[in-house]
DNA sequence: ATCGCATATCGTAAATATACGATAAAGAAT
DNA sequence: ATTCTTTATCGTATATTTACGATATGCGAT
């Protein structure tokens, strides 16, 4: 996926395919299912349930929040992160529209 | 994404993120919007409405079919495909729940 | 000023994805 | 048998993803 891809498809379809894309791995779902309905979580928290590393974790939620999926917000020495509720919604639709 | 994947997490996180992998491409969305509903096309209409080469969309074919969103009949001497109705269901529920 | 905690970023290795042109394969038609 | 049409597969190049350990950063506490 290049990033000149709006000049051959849909801003639709490049719109669902980046938030699919970022839903396409088990570890990310994991920590969008966390991070559902109000709770927020600590990183900490997160990369205590997920089976893998730490600066992995990190890399797996750098992209949900640049895909808009989630925000982070400081709260030192720690970083609160939820769902970015616009977002979900937007992804929530194109998923619902896909589907039918 | 390795194989050995479902020892680190559950099956349903699992599967959502093979789906939701196989949707993360533009061109591969437009292959399953082209044959959503009761349609189905033929490989080639989909080559012509794509901006990829042909052996680039049999590529992204195969990928669907791998992950049993859609399946192709043979009808010499094309191939007709269509989406795979139980599997597309099964996705469409685990995405429902996903999103509440 | 230094230490400790939580998180991000860097460097890097290995695997996977994307794309293309060329070629193979299957079967219908001549 | 040869040719044509349609689609899959091969070979290959490049880019992206995933993962880790090590290191940097930001900031409160000592």
């Amino acid at each position: 996926m290049s990033n000149t891809d709006s000049d051959k498809y849909s801003e639709e379809n490049v719109q669902l395919a980046r938030f699919a894309k970022a839903m396409g791995h088990p570890a990310r779902l994991m920590i969008l299912r966390m991070l559902g309905g109000e709770s927020c979580c600590f990183c900490g928290d997160i990369v205590q349930d997920l089976p893998i590393a730490q600066s992995t974790v990190s890399q797996h939620l750098k992209e949900l929040k640049d895909v808009g999926l989630i925000q982070g917000e400081i709260n030192p020495p720690k970083i609160r992160y939820c769902i970015n509720k616009d977002n979900w919604q937007i992804a929530k639709t194109l998923m619902d529209d896909f589907f039918e």
